[in-house]
DNA sequence: CACGAAATGATCGAAGTCGCCCAAAACGAT
DNA sequence: ATCGTTTTGGGCGACTTCGATCATTTCGTG
């Protein structure tokens, strides 16, 4: 009878945003609703990993709190493939960075983990041409967020692309670069899907001092379309224990320190 | 029945901007269509994802997810008593743009709302500095997005600014520009309370042919700390029925075209 | 440690909603 | 005007949601 036909699981989490707990009874009352109702969304939420449950009510999952939106369930999210091996290797990759200073992130998923790790620490300098990178981060105090401009090269990615990211990058210099890659190969060097996107990428590594690859092991020895640069440019590939022994092999010989985690 | 050629789902569309929710009773009396011809039309727009379906009915796609971050509470409930006149502001000032033009979206919560109204439309080449405004769109088929570039104005608002985006802005011009606000007043002219922020948006006023700043009645006579342009450069605004026949010729005498909804 | 109050989970019937099938109508093109 | 395609609407079966009840568990208290 009421225009709140808003999924109830959706307010319920509105509030706990506001609040950070509830108690079942105040939802009744706010709601509207019956408490078996109110309990079947708490439990539903619980599955999702939204919300922890307790007795006579609900607390927000400490890490949500810090996510500033969870686009996984508003846009339909790409892969979830590899995600706990892209996350490990975020979480890797994250420490290599050091207080005050200037890192790059490419747009891409392991990248976006590389972000995600980053939200606690301060002192820290980003720049990006990554739209969800700067949207996650902008709220975070402790860090200063850089976008390069240019225009969202649809569907693919979140990727900002063009000659004006390109014209951003000329007056920035990153001391380190964690580039995300389609494919990684020893011999053809690091490659993208996208040419624009490749030349958006390559600037960036032109002005890094240290280019750091972030791939899951599906992307070793892969070769795409676009060339972002050929291997000489890499410095340290991230990947996780997928990789073979061989495998990582063929990078070291290349004068590439491989992390395995 | 229905004379009106204006496709169903755009009507749909269009409604749910106005109440952010509907039923499918309520579409089925409004649009005098059977429940599963509108069933169909639901389905296909959550497909395209401009809406999201819930039992009995439709809602907006969730911008729940980084609103109520800002629970500082004088601020939120504020910005919630504005929420309807802000929707209906978007859904006016959306109504100026044709196809084929390149508009401007400043930062703001206003313009937030003329985005989300665009996200149906085709053929729009839209350039904004706001990073969940660039987010909000990025996957929106007809549309090409193009962000400023800049660093992020902590913590406020999602707004790129700096020197960056001054000059991405010096090489694009604006068949439209539509400007958020914290104060737009008959002789001090439009004001934001950052003044590196008011730089960022006089530089887009520069760009552009017309002018068209968003505001709810709040807004009106109000003038903040930071001049973003005088208000001879405004062409048109854009307001909610809460501005008084006094306030709105003020702006009138000035050559302005006051828009109230 | 035991008791009582409260919360929880499970089940069930009722009400409403959804999706699908198919027939009818509208539209466009030849 | 006729055919084929697309859109529409009614009906039916299946499903989901919701609220009430009841047995069980949990927590607080004496």
């Amino acid at each position: 009878m009421s225009v709140r036909q808003q999924h109830r699981s959706d307010r319920i989490l509105k509030l706990l945003l506001q609040k950070g707990s509830v108690t079942v009874e105040e939802l009744i009352g706010t709601l509207g609703a019956s408490a078996p109702s109110i309990r079947r969304d708490l439990t539903r939420l619980e599955a999702r990993g939204l919300i922890r449950r307790t007795h006579g009510g609900a607390t927000l999952v400490q890490e949500l709190l810090y996510e500033p939106f969870r686009y996984d369930t508003a846009f339909q999210t790409r892969e979830h493939r590899f995600v706990k091996e892209k996350r490990h290797i975020g979480m890797a990759a994250a420490e290599l960075i050091e207080e005050k200073e200037t890192i790059g992130l490419t747009a891409g998923t392991t990248t976006t983990w590389v972000a995600r790790s980053l939200r606690h620490r301060s002192n820290i300098t980003i720049v990006t041409n990554a739209v969800n990178i700067g949207m996650e981060l902008c709220n975070m105090p402790g860090l200063q967020i850089h976008l390069t401009g240019g225009y969202v090269h649809w569907p693919w990615s979140f990727s900002l692309i063009g000659a004006a990211a390109i014209n951003f990058l000329g007056e920035r210099f990153l001391d380190k670069l964690f580039l995300s890659v389609s494919g990684i190969d020893a011999n053809r060097g690091t490659t993208t899907n996208e040419s624009d996107e490749a030349l958006t990428f390559r600037a960036m590594v032109k002005q890094a001092k240290q280019v750091i690859v972030v791939a899951d092991s599906s992307k070793l020895g892969i070769v795409t379309p676009s060339l972002i640069c050929p291997i000489e440019n890499v410095d340290v590939l991230v990947t996780d224990a997928g990789a073979s022994d061989e495998t990582a092999a063929l990078f070291t010989q290349k004068g590439i320190r491989v992390v395995r985690v």
